[in-house]
DNA sequence: TTTATTTCTTAACTTAAGTGAACGAATTCA
DNA sequence: TGAATTCGTTCACTTAAGTTAAGAAATAAA
């Protein structure tokens, strides 16, 4: 399972045995059970997510209605904006399926980052790939409409498909669950017609 | 013009004014004339940006169409993701005012990092803080019409409606010209009736 | 296993966005 | 200045998403 978390890093920076040891020393390995809710909303929280193995989501309740916003799965990181802005939750951080999770916090990455600089050169970019690949997201979401973005999610991330509920799936591509189900429907007469 | 660079940067660190001076001797300043292209489609770049004055704007061409996606004005930074990447930009920026800009590129940065460590940790905290905010801003758009997606810009941008042509702001909001105007008229007739 | 709850689909109807076209207003260019 | 282009609005029509409601299917709980 340490595996998974020095591949990850390997893609950023090389670490020695020693810093390798120093990580695990720290020991930040937690496990979740289903439906376990990590960050509530207006909760204050200074912790950062490693998805080892599992699925998180994100949800904002709005009029008592979820909207799910974002999916996290193996190999992705998270640092929700309340972290970074120091301010309550705006959102839910919950475990869809039993997960192994990396869980740090800023004093750890504080310390860890002042003793190895390459932890700071590491955050610094993991923090810019992932704002330019949020970008390209983000940009093609504004681009494409709900069935262009379905069909595009079934070739990106066809496990998602597979892994997460319709009507969660539905508002993380900004539309109801009844619009979702017809919209496929309306693929299938395509594809046969 | 300087002020406004230190104003931005010492909200992440403090510099001396021998780092201050090692800053302003790269002489890294540019002016651009209103409609000048920073960057094209297919195109390979190491540049960022710091806009000081002006404004500039992301679009992409499909189908014939320009989709923008995405303004930057006085005192917002931008690295294209296809920097980040190393692939060809899947995008053009162009200035849509006279405007001056810091532009820096990656061997500079390389350069200043190492040798100025603070810029290092300046460059992650601007990199976490922009990516919390666009996710922000992603989820926003998620879960709301256009209509109330063009309220919300009317709250949080006014400049942007003031300066920037419409069908431009149309296709920032994710719909077409024709309808943004229908939406305008909408909610005139609401707040009147 | 039975019951309860959640999830997904379908349908009829409403609302709003996409499309194509026309026209006046504003801006740009020669 | 006059011509040409771009820009914004309006309209009629088409398409698709939102809404409300009902029922089937799948999942979880007792």
């Amino acid at each position: 399972m340490t595996k998974i978390l020095f591949d990850f890093i390997s893609k950023y920076v090389s670490l020695t045995e020693d810093e390798k040891n120093a990580i695990l020393s720290l020991d930040l390995f937690r496990s979740a059970k289903k439906g376990s809710i990590l960050l509530n909303e207006g909760q204050k929280s200074n912790e950062s997510y490693f998805v080892l193995k599992g699925c998180i989501r994100i949800y904002y309740l709005i009029d008592g209605e979820e909207k799910t916003t974002a999916f996290y799965t193996e190999m992705e990181a998270l640092t929700p904006p309340c972290v970074i802005n120091k301010t309550p939750s705006e959102y839910y951080v919950l475990c869809i399926e039993d997960t192994l999770l990396l869980v740090s916090n800023s004093d750890i990455e504080v310390e860890v980052n002042s003793k190895f600089p390459k932890f700071e050169v590491m955050c610094r970019m993991l923090a810019e790939e992932l704002l330019a690949k949020q970008r390209i997201d983000f940009d093609e979401f504004k681009n494409s409409s709900p069935e262009q973005r379905y069909l595009n999610l079934l070739q990106k991330r066809p496990d998602l498909i597979q892994r997460v509920p319709q009507h969660q799936l539905a508002s993380y591509l900004g539309i109801k669950p009844q619009s979702l189900s017809r919209l496929r429907a309306r693929i299938l007469e395509k594809n046969k017609g």
